[in-house]
DNA sequence: GATATCATGTAAGGTGTTACATGATTAG
DNA sequence: CTAATCATGTAACACCTTACATGATATC
């Protein structure tokens, strides 16, 4: 049950519409926790029953096609609050890569080597996406406590990428050495 | 579409039952691709339907409650290695944990260190239970190609949760300058 | 007035989760 | 013959994904 929080948070970040959180879920947000439009739309609709937040005042009777803002009312702050504090287990992993190695174990390893490195290029343009971002949002002299916290989070993502980007070299060593002999 | 794979790759290593593979997913493959007794069982049928597995000679009707072992077919390994050699990008994170920092970043990080502690001791348990296995099922003179695949797999979730751990102590480090103005 | 873009939404299907149901087998 | 456990399954719901639908607004 993590969107709604995700949603409640990017609205206090900043009152927004539908589609203003679809894009900053492209970006920031999303990045730790990705969602569509139309799970975004189906969410804001929840929140707003269940008195969590409220569109801003506008046009009498809101239509299709006609941008609607919402903001995050204290029942919504109270519960996101509640959130951070209680206990949820960490999900297992689900990686289908690891998986899919695994598989070639049984099945053969031909033809990984190029998804390998595929993968490899892939983390390393997110990192390097990770990285200007943590160069542009949090220059040295930024360093309120929200700044410190918003940066961590952002370190974790950027280990992550450095963790798949050393595991999947490691092991394209190690195919390297079973599809090429010469070695 | 990844548990009918990891459903394949289990039986390929070895024929099972429903019940039999819902418990090793608990152990080996589920490490990297949950999944409850419901879903394999689902999904088992739907494999059998599809042609990809069979149900291994039974007693005539083979009803509720008694066993029923499956096997591979050939249609089954193809598409398994099929699996393997296809492109499929990596999902974006989802880390509830990382979300709920950066809620913390909003609303105050009052008992988040209890949560990050927790969180701690299960990744550690975690690694130490990899470890373990590690130990046990890849003593240095096992090293057969399919070993040094799956030792590769096993190393991808040790060094998973030594990057998780990091990443909590970093953010207890950063949490507790804030919470105890002792330091 | 045609086209592109902004903006909100519906529908259908797949996947995952939780709770429950039911028969077979074994141990006391 | 009772209880525990093994084993297979159903049902309902939550969540996520993909494709499509529709109205509003700006631009040429």
């Amino acid at each position: 049950m993590s969107l709604p929080h995700a949603i409640l948070t990017a609205l206090l970040e900043k009152p927004s519409s539908g589609l203003e959180l679809t894009r900053r879920f492209d970006r920031s947000i999303g990045y730790f926790w990705s969602a569509t439009h139309q799970q975004i739309y189906r969410e804001l609709g929840k929140l707003e029953q269940a008195g969590l937040i409220r569109a801003l005042p506008a046009p009498a009777t809101p239509v299709r096609g006609q941008k609607k803002e919402y903001e995050v009312l204290s029942a919504g702050r109270e519960e996101l609050a509640d959130w951070t504090r209680r206990a949820e287990d960490p999900k297992p992993i689900r990686s289908a890569l690891l998986l899919r190695l695994r598989a070639a174990a049984v099945v053969g390893t031909e033809g990984m080597a190029d998804e390998l490195r595929r993968h490899l290029e892939l983390h390393r343009a997110q990192l390097d996406e990770y990285l200007a971002m943590e160069r542009r949002q949090f220059p040295p002299e930024r360093d309120s406590e929200a700044d410190r916290l918003r940066h961590l989070v952002l370190r974790g993502g950027i280990e992550l990428e450095r963790f798949w980007m050393a595991w999947l070299t490691e092991a394209l060593e190690g195919l390297g050495v079973l599809d090429d002999p010469d070695d």
